[in-house]
RNA sequence: CGGGGUGUGGCGCAGCCUGGUAGCGCACCUGCUUUGGGAGCAGGGGGCCGGAGGUUCAAAUCCUCUCACCCCGACCA
């Protein structure tokens, strides 16, 4: 590809509306464009470095038996009332046809892949089956964000199993775990495979594929001990035992204006791991519930909204009134007509807790024996607790969810009746998985995870270019001439390659090919008069530099480490 | 949905408080010079100042409403 032809809208200066590294990069490389809010237009480079991803993942999938198929993103909203996903799913586009009929733009396809199994799969010799698509998905996201790495509209390759049972299901859902692990290792990503929460996918148990990064959303749990690794919605953690209470008689104290922890504990000059934190939620359904923690622990609302079985909202002020007839800050556990969780580490122990009288704490509680309780996880992991499995300390790391895989069980296929008969005649649901990967989000984890001071610096394995040539002065016919062989013998040897052929001054294309990243620089420039010579240089290690004679350059260029393993 | 912020040539911004001919840098076009890390000089084109309404002799500027976008939080298959 020639670049003086080419739409690759490189910046000079930062976009103001972009904060991620990576988003800064894929607009000041002229990757993308924003159209709205969470839609983007994907340029030539763009565009090439999607395909180069969805490459690999086609290979991989292929490779475990998969079929490629494309779904409609089109769908009658029949299919979503029988799963019963029709309501409840505010990120879903909805809209009517000319005749006034219910349709839903896809934001996943568990549904068509059900529905199509319900008319197609009729024996257990019909089983097992890999499909999947690489198609786009279109979610009507509350906060799109941080460039391409939650958008409302976006590429997902996404497969499903159709599996004869469970220990089925668990090979397939296996063979998907390997075949992603190798699809990241090949995008030169660093990642952490991590239980999570299977939400309202619902079914039998669900892992996700975290790149870590700074422009991260979620948050991992890790223990370097014994390699535990879990979604913080999740993730279980031992905090430090708190220090000796003070055995103080339970009793009310005055704790005038103080009302957050930290000024209650300091008034009581006390330790603030030896308070709790008593927080109102109210349900979906309107009961209020009392969720505590300790003192220097947050509540994880997931966790919560987990062990209700219902979706939690914090409660106004004038609600904890109402039902605790405190304000916020001197709400408590005792006496509370209310239901309580409190998370498990608070079950040994004496505390502090909020009287349910405005300005006063009550000293010497202990939970389950001063109020009745349910014991369940609660708290938000933090850096430095204990590993549940091991013991060492655990490590909280920010990071892009790049994948997640679902064991769905028979919910999808039961809903639109998708049966297969047994070796015996029975006729039995089809037990499903379903598995996903963002191309768009690979790749700007890679970016996150190797760019530096000067732009992108692209695994070879997804470069949308391996090789990049600048020819410093257009002026000189020779140097012209040498570029345009390099160009056509690099082509000749299946290299896919950019040349830079504009009449820029050679400053300009230097610092766009380092904003480009391409992992090969060829530079065609004075050299080549004075020496006879070329200069190959790899993106990531600028200052080793080789000088070949032209015919060597393609030969020099293919020996690099740098280009291993890339097609 | 709650909180904060921003809308002025393609990009990045100033001007607004204190109303009075719309500016700067980059990019773009022409010419000359220049050519190994974002060139110099000269000339030039391009903006109903997000939109609507209002106040005023006069609105980018003041007031009201509205739309869009960004960030934090909530949410997230």
């Amino acid at each position: 590809m020639r670049l003086a032809k080419c739409l690759v809208p490189t910046l000079r200066e930062e976009p103001a509306d972009a904060e991620a590294l990576s988003h800064r990069l894929m607009l000041r490389a002229g990757l993308v464009r924003q159209l709205a809010a969470g839609v983007y237009v994907y340029l030539p480079i763009g565009y090439r470095l999607l395909e180069r991803i969805n490459v690999i993942i086609r290979q991989e999938m292929n490779a475990i038996g998969g079929q490629e198929i494309l779904m409609p993103v089109l769908h009658p909203a029949e299919i979503w009332k029988q799963s019963g996903r029709w309501e409840g799913i505010p990120e879903m586009f909805k809209l009517r046809d000319r005749w006034g009929r219910d349709m839903v733009l896809g934001m996943t396809h568990e549904e068509v892949v059900a529905w199509l199994a319900a008319r197609e799969i009729r024996s257990y010799r019909d089983l097992p089956q890999i499909w999947y698509q690489i198609q786009t998905k279109e979610r009507d996201e509350a906060r799109p964000r941080s460039g391409i790495l939650r958008t409302r509209e976006f590429l997902m390759k996404d497969s499903y199993t159709l599996d004869p049972d469970v220990a089925a299901l668990d090979r397939s859902y296996a063979a998907h775990e390997a075949a992603y692990r190798r699809i990241f290792e090949r995008c030169g990503l660093r990642f952490h495979v991590a239980q999570s929460d299977p939400g309202m996918m619902g079914g039998l148990g669900a892992h996700e594929f975290l790149a870590p990064c700074a422009a991260g959303e979620d948050e991992i749990v890790l223990c370097a001990g014994c390699g535990y690794a879990a979604n913080v919605e999740i993730a279980r953690g031992v905090p430090a035992a708190p220090p000796s209470p003070s055995g103080a008689a339970r009793g009310d104290v005055a704790t005038p204006g103080a009302r957050t922890i930290a000024e209650v504990s300091a008034l009581l000059g006390i330790d603030p791991r030896l308070t709790i934190k008593s927080l109102l939620y109210v349900t979906g359904g309107g009961e209020p519930v009392l969720a505590l923690v300790r003192g220097d622990q947050g509540l994880h609302e997931r966790k919560l909204a987990r062990a209700l079985g219902e979706d939690v909202r914090p409660a106004h002020p004038d609600e904890v009134r109402q039902h605790l007839g405190a304000p916020p800050g001197s709400m408590g556990p005792v006496g509370a007509s209310v239901r309580i969780l409190a998370d498990e580490h608070l079950r040994e122990g004496v505390y502090v807790v909020g009287a349910n009288r405005e300005g006063y704490h009550t000293l010497g509680v202990t939970p389950d024996r001063d109020f009745p309780c349910r014991f369940v996880d609660l708290h938000a992991v933090v850096a430095g607790e204990a590993c549940v499995q091991c013991g060492r300390p655990l490590a909280v790391e920010k990071v892009i969810e790049i994948g997640n895989i679902f064991k769905l069980g028979t919910k999808y296929a039961t809903a639109l009746g998708a049966m297969y008969l047994d070796e015996s005649g029975t006729e039995r649901p089809i037990v499903m998985g379903s598995y996903g990967i963002g191309p768009a989000r690979i790749a700007a984890a890679a970016i996150e995870q190797n760019a530096d001071a000067d732009g992108i610096v692209w695994p070879a394995s997804i470069a949308p270019f391996p090789v990049h040539i600048v020819v410093v002065s257009l002026r000189d016919a020779a140097q012209v001439a040498a570029a345009e062989e390099v160009y056509a013998a690099c082509q000749r040897a299946g290299l896919d390659v950019l040349l830079d052929d504009r009449d820029e001054r050679p400053g300009v294309k230097f610092k766009d090919a380092d904003l480009l990243g391409m992992p090969v620089r060829v530079t065609v420039g004075n050299a080549l008069a004075r020496d006879g010579v070329v200069e190959i240089k790899e993106r990531r290690a600028p200052r080793k530099e080789h000088r070949v004679p032209l015919d060597a350059a393609v030969s020099t260029i293919r020996s690099l480490d740098v280009l291993a393993g890339a097609s």
